[in-house]
DNA sequence: TCTCCGATTAGAC
DNA sequence: CTAACGGTCTAATCGGAGA
């Protein structure tokens, strides 16, 4: 039987988030800025219109911008994150499998279901009756025709926001394919679409009906498995439980430029809270520390320095406190004085499940303070991150970042609703 | 010569 | 007024070191 795998996917997904408490929005131009309201990370269609380019500065951007009336608004990720789970719910109970693939994104497997049409109408109108933000649904063979098919009930009006590969001919097919740019495929991105180019390999025909071992040779096996996909043989299956995190990162670009130890180590004492956190949350420690600090690469105009270093544990942890004197230890012997340093960052690697570990006989094993650990996610969890944290010397506004677009966080903190009368 | 490892590259969103 | 370009993650591939 055909598969049939249907890629949900959230319009203008953080847009479509803030538009929700704003419905004063609906025909405004709106971006919202990614941290340290840096980049443009999503547009609506009359800011797109207007011509902001995804991944734009927003310095660079900000005067066509306001030129047109363009709101821009901080990203708010607790409300976002909030949004996404309400969506997922509701497309979760559409199929027995399913995979949440990003924040806006969920692959709903619909094989062998019947009315396939008008299912993919009835989630959408769910989805928005229930939380308010506008879904398109693309259903294909294989997950990467399922997403070229989203792009298309995106892009035409005329679907109405459904539109189904495996309702085409195989001539229907190829015209189709002939009309698409190669870089739109799922896998596909700036520097292999040029390279493809060189090629003669353009449209995503051209990409479906190239000679395979030729590709292969050239591209390697991610365009030949694309390739496959692209044919409606299937290499990528959807993945119903999430892995466990391979490793983990917590990292930020300074609000401002930092030249002090002190402040460099309160940002880094935050960074090791988080990531140790993330560990804790999916049961692993970690045998790996890296550590990273540089300065803005951008100003080309000032001296660059960017050190790291990686240092395995001698026992694997996940106690934030273990980590963070590590972190606090490398952090002294990478920093030089007089540099503006831009941004820093740690990564845990080396990740395995806590349940693996085997005590060894002879050595006892040396416990952390999990005890501790657990009351900490306990009452951040309850109360909100950062309840309980790792000795912060309150230097934050000395490094933190820079939001001054920041939208209330309604459906996650009480004290943002506004009163009724 | 083979294998392992860290670093680099490319991509997603 | 300042300073002014995100954050996390995975997989493949490459090149050198060591067996």
């Amino acid at each position: 039987m055909k598969r049939q795998i249907a890629l949900v996917d959230c319009n203008n997904f953080y847009v479509s988030c803030e538009r929700l408490f704003r419905p004063d929005l609906k025909t405004t131009p709106v971006v919202v800025l990614s941290n340290n309201d840096g980049c443009v990370v999503s547009r609506s269609n009359e800011a797109k219109a207007v011509g902001i380019k995804m991944g734009q500065p927003w310095f660079e951007c900000k005067e066509l911008a306001e030129a047109h009336g363009v709101l821009a608004l901080s990203s708010n990720y607790a409300l976002y994150a909030d949004l996404s789970n309400r969506v997922m719910n509701i497309l979760g109970g559409y199929s027995p499998m399913t995979e949440v693939y990003s924040i806006d994104e969920c692959f709903v497997d619909l094989t062998g279901m019947p009315k396939l049409r008008d299912i993919s109408y009835q989630m959408r109108e769910r989805v928005i009756q229930w939380t308010g933000i506008p879904v398109c649904v693309g259903i294909g063979p294989t997950k990467t025709l399922a997403k070229l098919a989203n792009h298309i009930a995106k892009k035409h009006p005329r679907s109405k926001g459904v539109f189904n590969y495996n309702d085409l001919t195989e001539a229907q097919q190829t015209r189709l394919l002939s009309q698409i740019s190669v870089d739109e495929v799922w896998g596909i991105g700036f520097r292999l679409s040029k390279r493809l180019a060189a090629h003669h390999i353009h449209t995503v025909q051209d990409l479906r009906a190239a000679h395979t071992p030729t590709l292969r040779a050239e591209f390697g096996v991610v365009v030949e498995k694309t390739q496959r996909e692209l044919q409606g043989i299937a290499c990528v299956d959807l993945q119903d439980h999430v892995p466990d995190k391979q490793q983990i990162l917590s990292s930020q670009s300074f609000g401002k430029p930092v030249t002090e130890l002190a402040v460099l180590q309160d940002a880094l004492s935050v960074f090791s809270a988080t990531a140790s956190e993330k560990l804790r949350a999916q049961n692993s420690h970690a045998a790996l520390i890296q550590v990273y600090l540089r300065t803005n690469w951008f100003r080309e105009d000032q001296k660059q320095y960017c050190p790291s270093m990686t240092v395995p544990l001698p026992m694997p942890t996940n106690d934030s406190l273990v980590i963070n004197r590590w972190v606090q230890h490398i952090a002294e012997l990478l920093w030089r004085d007089g540099y503006k340093y831009k941004k820093a960052g740690i990564m845990l690697g080396e990740i395995s499940p806590v349940a693996v570990v085997q005590a060894d006989l002879l050595e006892p094993v040396k416990t952390s303070d999990t005890k501790l650990m657990r009351a900490i996610d306990g009452l951040n969890s309850r109360f909100g991150r950062g309840t309980i944290k790792v000795s912060s010397g309150g230097l934050r506004a000395e490094w933190g970042m820079r939001q001054e677009r920041e939208s209330p966080s309604y459906t996650t903190d009480w004290n943002s609703v506004p009163a009724v009368a």
